[in-house]
DNA sequence: CGCGCGGCCTAGC
DNA sequence: AGCTAGGCCGCGC
């Protein structure tokens, strides 16, 4: 039995390359669109092994984490923008470009 | 072991 | 567009 964090990271990872999530959507999948902010809390406290592709986990706005999540805002979006994010003017991800639907409807196998 | 708070949020006012 | 309130779980005391 996977705590919630557990299952964050395990859709977290899962997340490809080019592709981001919302915590609301991952707490949504995980069963609980208001626990958002547990998701959130999950990436602090993800350990560094797992490799956590936190940076592809934005705020339903598309705006990256705040400066204390990676030290620095512009080092997330070069990591992004490395996968192959978009950027909108205004300085947040284009949600409707690449925003995670990987699992939704498809296919829940898990 | 139990209560309390805080958090990379979200929706509502 | 900015602030408050709200539901959830882990961690601290």
């Amino acid at each position: 039995m996977e705590n919630f964090f557990q299952k964050v990271y395990n859709l977290v990872l899962q997340i490809p390359s080019g592709k981001v999530a919302t915590y609301g959507q991952i707490a949504f999948l995980l069963g609980s669109g208001r626990s958002a902010r547990i998701v959130g809390w999950a990436m602090k406290a993800a350990p560094e092994d797992l490799k956590l592709p936190c940076h592809r986990v934005v705020n339903i706005q598309g705006e990256l984490a705040p400066d204390y999540a990676f030290g620095d805002k512009s080092v997330q979006r070069t990591i992004l923008e490395n996968e192959g994010i978009t950027f909108l003017k205004n300085d947040k991800i284009n949600m409707k470009k690449h925003l995670w639907q990987g699992i939704s409807l498809t296919s829940n196998s898990n």
